[in-house]
DNA sequence: GCCTCTCGCCGAACATAATTCGGTGACTGC
DNA sequence: GCAGTCACCGAATTATGTTCGGCGAGAGGC
């Protein structure tokens, strides 16, 4: 099951670069044959190693050029009002990504705007009026880069 | 130029949603003809409000079960030490984001590994080596929800 | 050591989709 | 009302996806 050899990384390595390329592209890049391939790639759907095909979009054109990291403390701390909560946030049209992390902190926020008064109303508006919110600070964010190419780490030794 | 009318806006929805489906399906979804279809579709990746096609892979999958956010610090905090930091955090496979932001932290990053352990050795042999980190502290994520669509919106008043 | 079973790979044939391009209608500006 | 522009369309062409029968390497039994 859990095999993962050469070819298949190869193929979840590409398929990251470029999702759309055809399956005769994609063959010809691996020495094999193009219906191998194909049968490789569902296989690796299959296993759920490649969990879909997304396009990527660019947030400047889609009026929101601004994006900050929200940090939230929330009491109490139970299972339903975190579930709640994250239901809330997720039901943002201006949150790209929820994080539940462990430490003093219990959720940060990657949310995208199309300007600061947008965020300002987003936190005064949504966020502070939850009564289960004790704290929130948002950051900025100056630059973020994304590492578009996942690949496999190895079990132990390097 | 920056024109978005309502079939651009279900384009790119509908490949965030699925970027493999067939120019021919997604035209049918939106009741307009393919060779149409196919036009706004190139016209939005020229315009650069589509920027790629990536296949999403499952982080278990990979042998990257545990996720943290790293909180990091540096100085002297000027253009050249920051280039060179996220240069160097760009290179671990471990990264899956780096976010540069305002405020008391300089850098967060998104980091997925096999285990805990491998996690401790990334700070102890990798970042805390590095003499412009001044502080470094993680987080370990309990759970992440990417939001997968993202729309545009509205300039002004809701 | 040989036989056989299994499994992945291959390539040709077929089905489906991408892409091109000339034509058409609507809207704009004059 | 006339001409120019532009997006859209559909049929023809080109390219790709997909299936399937067979082949060969490797494993395991005897």
């Amino acid at each position: 099951m859990g095999v993962m050899d050469d070819i298949d990384s190869a193929i979840v390595r590409e398929l990251q670069r470029d999702a759309r390329q055809t399956n005769r592209d994609l063959a010809r890049r691996l020495n094999i044959a193009p219906s191998t391939c194909l049968e490789r790639v569902r296989a690796l759907r299959a296993r759920g190693v490649i969990t879909g095909y997304r396009a990527t979009v660019d947030l400047r054109a889609l009026n929101r050029p601004v994006q900050a990291l929200l940090t939230v403390r929330i009491r109490p701390m139970n299972r339903e009002v975190i579930e709640r909560f994250k239901a809330f946030l997720t039901s943002l049209p201006e949150v790209l990504s929820i994080y539940v992390v462990a430490g003093g902190d219990d959720f940060l926020v990657h949310v995208a705007v199309p300007d600061v008064d947008r965020l300002h109303a987003l936190l005064m508006d949504q966020v502070f009026k939850r009564r289960e919110v004790v704290d929130c600070r948002s950051s900025v964010i100056y630059q973020h880069v994304a590492n578009d190419i996942i690949e496999a780490l190895p079990p132990a030794g390097s």
